[in-house]
DNA sequence: AGACAGGAGCAGT
DNA sequence: ACTGCTCCTGTC
């Protein structure tokens, strides 16, 4: 498709060593595919494909209007302004985290847009990775709209949008397999819609201020609230934990000592892990799951 | 087959 | 402040 002038365009990002897989498909966000260093997704209404190599990410995506300058925030989304090397400098110099860099050099965090963050997010709690990324599949075909995507491609369709998701009904969102989060996302769509709270406003908080507003929302605790303030909002201090990081910590930090509460472990992070600590979390989320196995 | 998932919300202690 | 139970549903 290539109508209204509508044009592909192509952007070279001269970023070394990026970990496209780790980044795009390890569970910040649920819209990618590919493998290897090729992958798809759609980013802001645009459809996105990403080539990785050594010296570089060359990014290709069909622009949605005229004039319209989508490089920048396609940089700020794949988290490239920002200078790597020296934020895993920051990372305390301990043997998991030594471990934790090693097995995810290249691992960025992304930035993304925060309604599209907070809804995933909500559809995630108690489900694994293939099956938040069903739902959030199900969502964008049934109530997003259409984006342009090259000739003869697959469609792709854009993140639905709040009132999209507020003009709902339970049993619509139930078939798209959220089962009880079915009402979580509906209640936090009609918040939003209603104009009760805003999104933009949670950009001049702090960040504990920032947290208890998204805690506010159905279906939104401690762990998703966290997740949002770091993936949407850019908040590095932020530091979720959920059951991978928990038995991360307890067993890398804690060995053969008592079992830490979550209010311990979390207490733990905020004051070990630095300035960057949602970044340094993301390496430790990483390698706990590739490296630790499952079965402890 | 049956437990178990990248949790939230609630009651009970 | 912590524990334990329930809420849907696909996957292993």
């Amino acid at each position: 498709m290539n109508a209204g002038g509508v044009q592909r365009r192509v952007e070279w990002f001269p970023v070394k060593g990026y970990a496209l897989e780790a980044t795009l498909a390890g569970g910040q966000a649920f819209r990618w595919r590919g493998h290897g260093d090729v992958w798809e997704g759609v980013v802001d209404g645009r459809w996105v494909r990403v080539r990785g190599s050594a010296e570089g990410l060359e990014a290709e995506w069909m622009e949605i209007a005229e004039g319209s300058e989508f490089a920048p925030a396609l940089q700020r989304y794949l988290g490239l302004d920002l200078d790597l090397e020296r934020v895993v400098a920051t990372f305390p110099d301990d043997a998991p985290m030594r471990a934790s860099c090693a097995a995810c050099r290249g691992l960025r965090l992304l930035r993304q847009p925060a309604w599209e963050c907070l809804a995933s997010f909500i559809c995630s709690s108690t489900k694994q990775i293939v099956q938040i990324q069903q739902i959030v599949s199900l969502l964008c075909e049934r109530h997003g709209v259409p984006v342009p995507v090259p000739e003869s491609h697959a469609e792709a369709y854009a993140f639905p949008t709040i009132p999209s998701i507020a003009g709902c009904t339970e049993r619509q969102l139930r078939d798209c397999k959220l089962g009880f989060r079915a009402p979580y996302l509906l209640g936090t769509a009609q918040m939003l819609e209603s104009g009760a709270v805003s999104l933009e406003a949670i950009d001049g908080l702090e960040t504990p201020a920032a947290r208890e507003v998204l805690m506010g929302f159905p279906g939104v605790g401690r762990k998703v609230a966290d997740c949002v303030l770091l993936f949407g909002y850019g908040r590095q201090d932020a530091f979720p934990v959920d059951v991978w990081v928990q038995k991360a910590l307890q067993r890398l930090y804690f060995e053969g000592k008592r079992r830490r509460t979550l209010r311990q472990l979390l207490e733990f992070s905020a004051r070990h892990f630095g300035p960057y600590a949602g970044y340094a979390q993301q390496y430790l989320f990483q390698y706990a799951r590739s490296h630790l196995g499952r079965a402890w």
